[in-house]
RNA sequence: GGUCUGAUGGGCGAGUGGCUUAACCAACGGUCUGCAAAACCGUCUACAGCGGUUCGAAUCCGCUUCAGACCU
């Protein structure tokens, strides 16, 4: 990025990204703090109210040293996704920047990062009716039958699909039937302009450091009242905000196919797992810079190259 | 000292001469454009050691080492 481009931009959009348990929200609190900036999650279940514990919410000492945005601030039962943030993040964004050079942004979903860094291509919600004829096709005719029909509607995106994927195919064919139109000819790719500039913070550490953390956190959680937590949300578990590692595992419990210790062993697992994965997604986007978490002074250091 | 049993990849655990990548778990790598803490894909070829029998041995025989059980 040139100093020419950089100088036309509004502020400086700080985004922290990094596996779950890095440390990924103490930092964003303590740069919020040098800065004196909001910070906007980029978390897809931070932002639902009731489960404060299993989703690692802000702890509201962190809640009180800066304004957070997008942390439990609807209901399960909302329709949340990348798109409607990237929406609204980026009018919150407007007002923001009217008032300070910089903004932090933290949240482990890349997807959520993606939409708000570069944009999502200007495709449909998922038509609630659409997206349940294709579940039912799905169990009752088989994936088969929905590739076979993805060829028909859209050969190209056919093509290059995981077609292994039922999430994939399901939301493309999704696309199709409800535009009209083939997915991939919808699907531009195109990195979308932004009004600040971006500087990409990764929260970086070795992995057995990190998967001790995460354990010991799922632990802190236990005994913090995860149990109730998750209990108060069981009789909404088939919610997709209740499609989360922490909540699924003890719903399992609860319906008696595991023990309570099982459980907990679980939610270690699939948070590594979750981690993993996050890494794959952040590891990919060369313009992060990865530091130890508690290097402040490196980080401040390397936003300051970025002075809005 | 003697007898017996066992020794399989990080874990568990099949497989008793010739497709076995066993399976599973963990771990690791990857994919990713509106359910993304989701949904997927891939990798990890071991048989305690040595020698022998055999066209061929994790599988049969012998010795060694180790572990366990039992006997004196």
């Amino acid at each position: 990025m040139t100093a020419t481009t950089m100088s036309s931009k509004r502020g400086v959009l700080i985004v922290v990204v990094g596996p779950t348990g890095s440390g990924k929200s103490a930092l964003a609190v303590e740069l919020a703090k040098h800065l004196r900036a909001p910070i906007i999650s980029t978390d897809s279940r931070q932002v639902f109210r009731g489960m404060p514990i299993g989703t690692a919410q802000p702890t509201a000492e962190e809640l009180a040293a800066a304004k957070h945005y997008f942390i439990a601030d609807r209901e399960v039962e909302d329709d949340f996704n990348c798109g409607k943030f990237e929406v609204e993040a980026l009018a919150l964004l407007d007002k923001l920047f009217a008032e300070s050079d910089y903004v932090v942004a933290v949240g482990g979903s890349g997807l959520y990062v993606q939409a708000l860094c570069e944009g999502m291509d200007d495709l449909p919600d998922a038509d609630p009716a659409i997206r349940e004829s294709l579940k039912q096709r799905l169990a009752n005719e088989g994936l088969e039958s929905l590739v076979a029909e993805l060829r028909v509607r859209d050969a190209k995106y056919a093509e290059e699909v995981d077609i292994c994927n039922p999430a994939r195919v399901m939301r493309a064919l999704e696309v199709c039937l409800s535009t009209g139109r083939p997915y991939s000819e919808q699907r531009k790719g195109t990195t979308a302009e932004r009004s600040f500039n971006i500087v990409k913070i990764g929260t970086e550490m070795p992995r057995d450091v990190l998967y001790d953390r995460i354990n010991r956190r799922v632990d802190m959680m236990v005994a913090e009242g995860l149990e109730a937590e998750a209990r108060a949300m069981y009789p909404k578990r088939h919610l997709n905000a209740l499609q989360t590692v922490g909540y699924r595992e003890l719903f399992d419990y609860f319906d008696g196919e595991c023990t309570f210790e099982e459980a907990v062993e679980l939610v270690k697992r699939n948070s590594r797992r979750y981690a993993k994965r996050q890494l794959t997604w952040f590891r990919r986007d060369p313009h992060t810079a990865w530091f130890n978490p508690n290097d402040i002074p490196a980080i401040l250091a390397h936003i300051a190259s970025f002075k809005p």
